[in-house]
RNA sequence: GCCCUGGUAGUGUAGCGGCCUAUCAUGAAGCCCUGUCGAGGCUUCGACUCGGGUUCAAAUCCCGACCAGGGCGCCA
């Protein structure tokens, strides 16, 4: 080892040592004669002083020489004693804040350039634009923060590996050149050398591999899988990703979901050293979207819609009726008086920010916002004339408003509406703080329909992949098959959903049957998934998963604006790798070896 | 494919028609300083993304391109 001790250890225990340290010079500080250097490593930093009237070293000029040289970032190990601090100049912001190591000898292992941003941190966060951070990647990351981001991946998922394992699962590998499909989302596509003309696809997930691991056999399967999807980037999400994959054999719905809870218990136990309150709560599809507006609802504040179309139907508002008549529908958010911050509280939300709300709810595609506020002698606003007073009593029965309580009302067609709902909430409490100081909250969606309309063909689409078990492994004949539900289920956190699996089907025919009712053919069934069909007529065993987004669960859990916070090496918006500069041309003799043709217009000039 | 936001020294920013020979901080280079720790003091260096246009005058207004990010579509 270049060094004895890493730069976050020593402490009073250790005076009088002598000891080596390697690390960069994050900061230094030049007195006129005695010098101070901070040696960092990923563990922490360590004063180091040179003092000319106290070091006993042999060769001084040599030394002094050496240390003279030495910028931000270079690499060194310095060795020599370690000391107590001068009366008053201990740091208790840091560990190893107490003590000082008094350099005797010191070696440059490595020059740095002047660097293009901070390393170190910094009182006023000084945090470059994206592109230079990925472009300068490693340095990037050897900022304390992306350290202990990564540090944290790493944790977590070492911890869900030993839950895995003590329960029997068995990690498999799965294969990365995979058969491409029509199905799901754009493949990325890989030229197959030795059988020109034909392109392997990297995997979007691993689904077909694990259960094919059922058939064979392996009963309990996880993997940290690698994933691709050539479908466009957003702060969650980008093209190659990782999932925490997993299968079971001979289980049902609550085997699985219990077991990812429990997962997550010992998870939550060794990352935080906090218990996890399990089971999750669940809650309906349909709920989910007409209490939160989304198929992944943040659970933590109130704030739930309430429709209300029923009731205003008996108001002669022309608003209202416009939407009534169109097959819309109305739906109201009671915004508490009780939620608002006391600065706000006195005037409650005042009419200016009302206003606000209003021009906020245009821009989300909404006519605009009704509202009404409760007093003591009942719902008031500028259209309450329009409401007879039986249907304001039933509106504020409903809402559960109490006097200071204001109302808001989103009328329209049903499913821009309840998602412009579900905008407002996130919204609102984005505004007022509501989620400061709380926790995480994970909830299960459930009973989701198996499949759904595709409103550009109008056929039927999976709701969630065509994989998925149907509830009483039926599916209703001719147009009702439409309304079959699926043994499925979304793990949300916060808003965000981290997860998402099923019961699959092991029945052949239940699975052609899914496979023809999304419109496949047999000659189609046969092209595409016949060996997977074949696999089920080999007594496949009744069997289900889940898949988990990791850089997304990791991103939520440390706070991250984005996921490329989490991952090592991630990729920009056009899914460039600024730090290699990947994807490349590749030269002509590369291309014909694979017997391809590029037909992208030629900048080679550029 | 579409919408929104933003591009000013190496980095982060201020300025948003004339007070701009462009602010401040940080950095880099140099000097001073024997107990600092984001050390301090002094000196120096260094920028308006590009191309059109409007105007007596453009960092500033308009148009277009490019770059970056956020979102819609897309993501079975």
């Amino acid at each position: 080892m270049l060094r004895t001790h890493h730069c976050g250890q020593l402490t009073k225990g250790d005076l009088g040592k002598r000891v080596t340290l390697a690390g960069w010079v994050r900061f230094y500080r030049d007195h006129g004669g005695v010098l101070f250097y901070d040696i960092a490593d990923s563990h922490g930093s360590t004063q180091a002083v040179f003092d000319p009237e106290a070091t006993t070293s042999g060769d001084l000029d040599r030394l002094e020489g050496v240390l003279n040289s030495i910028g931000r970032e270079y690499v060194v190990a310095v060795t020599g004693t370690v000391r107590d601090r001068v009366e008053g100049t201990t740091d208790p912001r840091n560990p190893t804040g107490e003590i000082e190591v008094l350099i005797e000898d010191a070696e440059v292992l490595n020059r740095s350039k002047p660097i293009p941003f901070e390393v170190a941190e910094q009182k006023n966060s000084m945090l470059p634009g994206e592109d230079l951070r990925m472009r300068y990647r490693y340095l990037d990351l050897r900022r304390k923060e992306m350290n202990a981001n990564l540090r944290f991946r790493s944790r977590l998922i070492s911890s869900a590996r030993r839950f895995l394992e003590s329960e029997g699962f068995m990690e498999v590998e799965t294969p990365m050149l995979t058969r491409s499909s029509r199905e799901g989302a754009r493949d990325f596509l890989v030229p197959s050398r030795t059988m020109p003309g034909h392109f392997y696809a990297l995997p979007q997930s691993p689904q077909l591999y694990k259960q094919m691991l059922m058939v064979g056999g392996v009963e309990r399967y996880f993997q940290i899988a690698r994933c691709f999807r050539d479908e466009d980037s957003r702060a969650d999400r980008q093209p190659e990703f990782t999932q925490l994959d997993l299968e079971m054999s001979f289980v049902d719905m609550d085997d699985i979901l219990s077991m990812v809870e429990r997962m997550y218990a010992f998870v939550w136990k060794e990352l935080f050293n906090e218990p996890l309150p399990i089971p999750f709560p669940r809650i309906e599809l349909k709920d989910a979207l007409s209490k939160y507006g989304t198929d992944a609802p943040d659970v933590r504040f109130g704030l739930e819609m309430e429709e209300v179309t029923d009731l205003v139907r008996a108001a002669p508002y022309e608003i209202f009726q416009k939407v009534l008549s169109k097959g819309g529908m109305v739906t109201c958010i009671n915004l508490k008086a009780s939620m608002l911050r006391e600065q706000d509280a006195d005037g409650a939300v005042g009419r200016k920010q009302v206003d606000r709300l209003i021009e906020w709810a245009k821009g989300q595609g909404m006519g605009g916002l009704t509202w009404m506020r409760m007093t003591p002698e009942g719902l008031s606003s500028n259209i309450v004339k329009y409401f007879p007073v039986e249907v304001r009593k039933a509106i504020a029965a409903r809402t559960a408003a109490e006097p200071g309580d204001l109302l808001l009302f989103l009328a329209g067609p049903r499913e821009g509406t309840l998602k412009a709902g579900g905008q407002l909430r996130l919204k609102l409490a984005r505004d007022l703080g509501l989620l400061e100081g709380k926790g995480h909250q994970f909830v299960w969606v459930v009973s989701c329909p198996l499949f759904q309309r595709d409103p550009a063909t109008g056929g039927l689409t999976s709701f969630h992949h065509p994989f998925v078990r149907p509830v009483g492994d039926v599916i209703p004949e001719g147009k009702e098959c439409a309304t079959a539900m699926g043994r499925s289920y979304d793990l949300v956190l916060d808003g965000s959903e981290i997860g998402s699996g099923s019961l699959r089907n092991h029945d052949p025919a239940m699975q052609r049957r899914v496979f023809s009712i999304l419109g496949m053919d047999e000659a189609t069934m046969q092209r595409e998934f016949d060996f997977f069909l074949e696999a089920l007529e080999y007594g496949a065993p009744p069997h289900g998963g889940i898949g988990m987004g990791i850089d997304r669960l990791c991103a939520m859990l440390l706070g991250c604006e984005s996921i490329r916070d989490v991952i090592a090496f991630p990729k920009n918006k056009k899914f460039q790798s600024l730090v290699d500069g990947a994807p490349t041309k590749v030269e002509e003799a590369k291309l014909s070896e694979l017997q391809l043709l590029s037909l992208a217009e030629d900048d080679d000039g550029a």
